[in-house]
RNA sequence: GCGCCUGUAGCUCAGUUGGAUAGAGCAACGGCCUUCUAAGCCGUGUGCCCGGGGUUCGAAUCCCUGCAGGCGCGCCA
């Protein structure tokens, strides 16, 4: 248990057995007690910690809040506690001041767990599938494709320390009407570039990279498969350029910091025949019906406006359907405890139906949850620019990243919250480079390992420190923000929140350049240099757990 | 028309189960390097928390309603 668990464990139950003391003084009764909630106070006078019970009970025991606090205040029991004093403020608040050696507890807890400090078992023994980006294999992933990796990786990073056993999978869109439609594109470019006079389909993928993949494929093949019939042509082209398209996905992947467990093919759905099983389930519950030649979902049995195609009038299933087999797959095949997908804003409309039909095959669908990530809009010259990966438009994530560098991107699409609509500029973040704040929080990390290699000789951290040697408000601050770390990574977990890390480490390294320019560390004082080295090793250590959340580099010099 | 997201300082955004005097960064201005990295620190100013109602001891936060922007509402994915 870390630090601040038993802190606030221990201040809820002085309150608790407080208040039961009190009702038995007969000061006031009250029908139920109440949850006891604790905070933090905003402002530092108001103490470490601060409760507001004394105010939700006026009803109850019909007495003032200030009689009610005074009563509970009179029946405190701090003696041998971390408490120091309490009072009373304001309207009712009873706020609790701490012995400041707690502070310290945070030094021993970042050295005994190092690596791990921060980790928590609270979640442990449960599977979590983390399904993100799955971006369709017809050509190269964008910048929306970006913010969506950043989010779904450092996500699974955050569940992962939460105690989940994680698995991050990639969903491969390879059936359905996009590949058909990329087949017809292959299939015209191959003809085009062998001499045909054919037209380009209307609806198909104009990128370049759809040429380049026929260029290439013609400079193996030539024109052996001109004379092939058209269906079986496309199957050879859309394999081919498929798996060169996954290729390169997984090392771009690569190369941006996510590696995936699993990449699942939508087709292997087909092929193991899990969606006809999955129609069968939905049949047998009475969920499906068929009217007008297709087989419908009855989405308006879980609240929705109509119901859902799930086998169009052609025969072939829908996305939709596809999508039930799958999830059916990783809670009942799999048997993952919990299931979150990351989705951009533009296909959240899907989640609810979503919901509503795995909740008709029997899962609980409250293991299932969606990020609905909002989209990325990219400014060029300070216009909103519209990205269609159809003609090709968008900007590749490899130019991205090759552009900003992948701590500044993966750091950059981890500043602000997945709901919070985000405009991306281009010009601003290739200029702004150098005022990204991802080298704020690194300058920190180098800097701390700059004193240490100017050490005169090596501090041994076997060794007991005197801590009571850091009462400097800035070290007070450090201390503080180091043992919020484990339970900031709980909080983001609970909120399903990733950028509360990459502000936390913003905060963190604030607090230490604070300190820095505050404290010196190489001093004369042996005991006082030596406190100082081990808070400094504690920030370098929570710098890099954080960091490594975030998959960004914590350098050693800059 | 219906649904989801958003609306907080000039700009980009935080704001924990409703809490005390609403906070950061950027931008602006003024200081701090013969001493551990100035990619840093310290200081100064700014608010109709989109508008209007309501709930209560107490609302940026919850409810209703209006306005504005984004995204959905397909036998596309």
């Amino acid at each position: 248990m870390y630090i601040r668990e038993k802190l606030s464990a221990e201040i809820k139950n002085i309150i608790a057995l407080g208040l039961d003391k009190t009702l038995e003084s007969g000061a006031f009764s009250i029908d139920e007690k109440p949850e006891i909630f604790l905070e933090i106070p905003r402002e530092k006078n108001h103490g470490d910690y601060s409760t507001n019970i004394a105010m939700q009970l006026p009803k109850q025991a019909k007495k003032a809040p200030r009689f009610i606090a005074e009563a509970l205040i009179e029946n405190l029991e701090i003696q041998g506690t971390s408490v120091e004093s309490v009072e009373i403020a304001g309207p009712g608040f009873i706020n609790f001041r701490l012995k400041p050696q707690w502070h310290y507890q945070a030094l021993e807890e970042i050295k005994s767990l190092g690596d791990q400090y921060g980790k928590s078992q609270k979640h442990a023994g449960k599977t979590y599938n983390l399904e993100f980006i799955s971006a369709n294999p017809t050509g190269p992933m964008h910048m929306g494709n970006a913010r969506g990796g950043a989010i779904g990786d450092i996500l699974a990073s955050i569940a992962a320390w939460s105690g989940y056993d994680v698995t991050r999978e990639f969903y491969i869109n390879d059936a359905g009407n996009q590949i058909a439609k990329f087949g017809d594109s292959l299939d015209a470019r191959y003809r085009q570039l062998l001499g045909e006079d054919i037209p380009f389909p209307e609806d198909g993928y104009q990128g370049e990279d759809i040429t380049d993949h026929m260029r290439d494929f013609i400079a193996i093949n030539g024109n052996n498969y001109l004379k092939w019939e058209e269906a079986d042509r496309k199957k050879v082209l859309i394999e081919y350029a498929l798996n060169k398209n996954l290729d390169k996905m997984k090392s771009d992947l690569g190369a941006y910091g996510i590696n995936y467990d699993v990449w699942f093919s939508e087709q292997s759905l087909y092929d193991s025949g899990a969606i006809d099983e999955t129609i069968k389930v939905l049949k047998e519950g009475g969920y499906a019906y068929e009217e007008n030649g297709a087989l419908w979902f009855k989405a308006t049995a879980f609240g929705s406006e109509k119901d859902d195609v799930l086998i169009r009038a052609n025969g072939l299933p829908t996305y939709f359907m596809a999508d039930i087999a799958y999830h059916m797959n990783k809670f009942v095949d799999r048997q993952f405890d919990r299931c979150v997908n990351v989705w951009g804003a533009d296909h959240h409309g899907h989640v609810a139906r979503l919901k509503g039909a795995l909740t008709a095959v029997g899962v609980n669908a409250d293991n299932f949850e969606v990020v609905i990530m909002q989209l990325v809009r990219l400014l060029r010259d300070g216009e909103v620019a519209r990205m269609s990966k159809r003609k090709g438009k968008a900007i590749a994530l490899t130019d991205l990243i090759e552009e900003v560098g992948v701590d500044a991107t993966r750091f950059f699409f981890n500043l602000r919250s997945p709901d919070s609509h985000f405009d991306f500029d281009l010009d601003l973040a290739i200029e702004q480079s150098n005022d990204n704040p991802v080298f704020y929080v690194q300058y920190a990390h180098a800097r701390i390992c700059s004193i240490l290699r100017q050490m005169d000789e090596e501090v041994n951290m076997d060794e007991t420190v005197d801590y009571a040697c850091l009462v400097e408000k800035e070290e007070m601050n450090l201390l503080e923000i180091l043992s919020d770390f484990p339970e900031e990574i709980l909080v983001a977990e609970e909120k399903m929140d990733p950028s509360r890390i990459t502000r936390y480490t913003i905060d963190l390294a604030a607090g230490f350049h604070s300190f820095y320019n505050a404290c010196r560390v190489r001093v004369e004082d042996v005991e006082l240099m030596k406190a100082r080295v081990h808070l400094i090793k504690a920030v370098r250590q929570v710098l890099q757990n954080a960091l490594g959340i975030l998959g960004v580099e914590a350098p050693e010099r800059m």
